[in-house]
DNA sequence: CTTATATATTTTGCGTGCAAACTATTTGCA
DNA sequence: TGCAAATAGTTTGCACGCAAAATATATAAG
């Protein structure tokens, strides 16, 4: 089987390209792109605890704690611990942290227009679907 | 923008997502996606350097070096000195690489049909053309 | 011939991914 | 009540991915 006919290939070449691309974007932002992800699905459910976020997120557990040990003490966000159960925590933006999750949305919409330049309207809603679909 | 209509991160997910899966069925062989990419892509240009093996399975130098130096005590490949350019090193697989390059032929055909099992014939050609237009 | 530049590969450092083990706490059930 | 099983989160260990620096060698230009 060649390669440039074999899904992991492609998807894994893709989505470097796609991480490279988006990482230049946020270079002045010092963030990465993960932790772009992070920072905005934070926002649009402040406060919720450490597995909702990977959740929404899809990333591990495991991962997650390594993001954000970075971006506490960055600033952009804090723990907190939950008043019901000791086990768990609530992560809320920082007053910084709102601010940098404005720009990184409007910084991501550009991004994404761009790097999808290449594709029509139609190819990008159906390159999504499909992906989505997976 | 929410993160389903963002390109990067559907990559992202859909690649993890991939690898997951491929990362399953080569686990009775003790071998990572990645390693199992430049395993497949050195059975077509045995004898490559470094540099056009990178290039082939569009893998950082960098990148490229820690998973030769696993393969090679695996006994799957040996690096040799260039007859002509002494930076430069030829990868050639040894006969028990290419037995198990060519179980990897049909393990990841094999693969590829069940992780694309949702969708038809049609749409697999389309996500593959438009993947590789990124 | 010699030096500046370019190329091939490796090393280093940091950030994911993720399986597996571990800790702390909560919940279900006898 | 008391304890086994489930859950939340962290830690550990290993494998990429990649930028930047380092090393070794080759090539070009004067």
């Amino acid at each position: 089987m060649r390669l440039d006919n074999c899904i992991f290939y492609l998807l894994s070449r893709s989505a470097r390209s796609g991480a490279r691309f988006y990482k230049k974007q946020l270079e002045e932002l010092g963030l990465t792109p993960v932790q772009s992800i992070v920072l905005q699905a934070l926002a649009v459910q402040d406060g919720c605890t450490t597995s909702q976020l990977g959740k929404a997120a899809e990333l591990d557990n495991a991962t997650l704690t390594g993001v954000l040990d970075r971006l506490c003490p960055a600033g952009y966000l804090e723990r907190k611990a939950s008043p019901d159960d000791r086990r768990t925590q609530h992560i809320f933006l920082t007053e910084r942290g709102q601010e940098i999750a404005e720009v990184l949305d409007s910084l991501t919409e550009e991004a994404n227009a761009r790097f999808l330049a290449a594709l029509s309207d139609r190819e990008r809603d159906d390159l999504k679907a499909l992906l989505t679909r997976l």
